[in-house]
DNA sequence: TACTCGTCGCGTACGACGTACGCGACCTTG
DNA sequence: CAAGGTCGCGTACGTCGTACGCGACGAGTA
């Protein structure tokens, strides 16, 4: 497991030509352009010219440098702190999840559980649970409605993550020629699946994903106003 | 990628000792127990008493496995026929769609995105949009509200099946002793993070999840109400 | 100055992985 | 019985995560 505390501090000795920093940044910037899979620790060391080894001396291991990514990563959704319309800020935070996640697509498969919570996951989590403060609602509420609000922006932004490496991939792979149809194309002509199949290809095709993100996230917002903020509760 | 029409076939040659089926099924049941990074091609050939390389006569890659039990996985979330309660209707298929999640907790990070549907993963959307149906809404507007409930269905399902993924880990990996205090904990104490910390670490201990997603689908559910189903619309 | 000691970077090496290649055994068809 | 296709899999290669321990260096002490 990561050591939150050491991996804060700055440095050991003044001498150190690696830190936590580096690593992090440098493993971040690999995902990003390579994939989570290029993520090696030879590449990761490659790239800020050191032995692979080297990172052993702030890492445990691949999977706790993943998670140092994550954190570092979350923090980038730090929201602003609270107008006063709690609407207005929550769209925001919302907007500000999402941004990060297309972002850096990888994240959509490690997002971290409560139980690894960093300094960073958690002041994300922090600045969000502000917006919802001074509104009347008591802890239950506010984790209830942060977790509804959260659990559905992560779930979409997920899925477009997932859309977006997809189509990368098949860039990346076959540059020769069509793509030839899918299953999903096939199913449609087929007529079996009636409902499903010829939505999907048109909402991919037609939709502005920003628009529909806003429209559905509107959705969840009706329904955390009706249960905690409008006028003669419950 | 997958040839799902060859997937579905049953066997070219009688004398088939392997098939999709098999391999899938044994694939799955490695991941269940040990987790997907148990799932390597020699594990689970092993596992049906054959030979690493056969897998590759019926699968391309590792990754097509994972797709192929994605896909299979899928299937166990299909909602049963519509009853004419579309809330009832919804929250059924939120609850099925959660169990399969927390019962392959491997899901949560491999969702398939609409790109490579295979006929489970299909049949599964094509039953819950049958919920949708016969409303008066339109292709588009039922897409939305699907989108939206399965968002945060699978969201908030995920962020479950990391943290038993998670306390499973925590269990194997030490059994000696009590595990520390994790960062969170320390941040509890330590008074920054004033409104998180505390209530996150007091929902993990005195909340039933199953309530926690009922309430929030609950939230979802209202705002679909609003927005589709009410008279009066909009 | 000389000696001890902790920190840092990393070279070597091992076991496990995904999978390309191609062989032999078998079944089907003529 | 011959020809051709299908099936299972043994071998081998390149890459991965990482255990182990060595040499270099700087700070503290005498």
């Amino acid at each position: 497991m990561v050591n939150w505390e050491k991996a804060a501090q700055p440095a050991k000795a003044a001498r150190a030509a690696l830190s936590y920093e580096a690593i992090t940044v440098a493993a971040i910037e690999v995902a990003d352009t390579q994939g989570l899979d290029a993520v090696t620790m030879r590449k990761v060391a490659e790239h800020i010219g050191a032995g692979a080894m080297s990172l052993y001396r702030y890492v445990d291991s691949r999977d706790d440098l993943i998670t140092l990514m994550v954190d570092r990563v979350s923090a980038e959704a730090i929201a602003p702190p609270p107008t006063g319309d709690w609407r207005a800020d929550l769209t925001e935070a919302a907007h500000r999840i999402r941004q990060v996640t297309l972002r850096h697509p990888w994240l959509a498969r490690h997002a971290l559980n409560a139980e690894d919570f960093g300094p960073g996951t958690l002041a994300m989590t922090e600045s969000t649970l502000a917006l919802l403060d001074g509104h009347g609602l008591d802890t239950g509420d506010m984790l209830d409605a942060w977790r509804t609000l959260l659990a559905f922006v992560q779930g979409h932004a997920f899925a477009e993550a997932r859309r977006h490496e997809a189509r990368q991939r098949r860039a990346d792979g076959s540059e020769t020629g069509a793509p030839g149809p899918s299953f999903l194309d096939r199913a449609a002509e087929s007529g079996e699946y009636p409902l499903s199949a010829r939505a999907l290809l048109e909402a991919v095709r037609h939709t502005d994903p920003r628009d529909a993100f806003d429209r559905r996230l509107g959705h969840v917002l009706d329904g955390l106003a009706q249960a905690f903020f409008e006028r003669g509760r419950r």
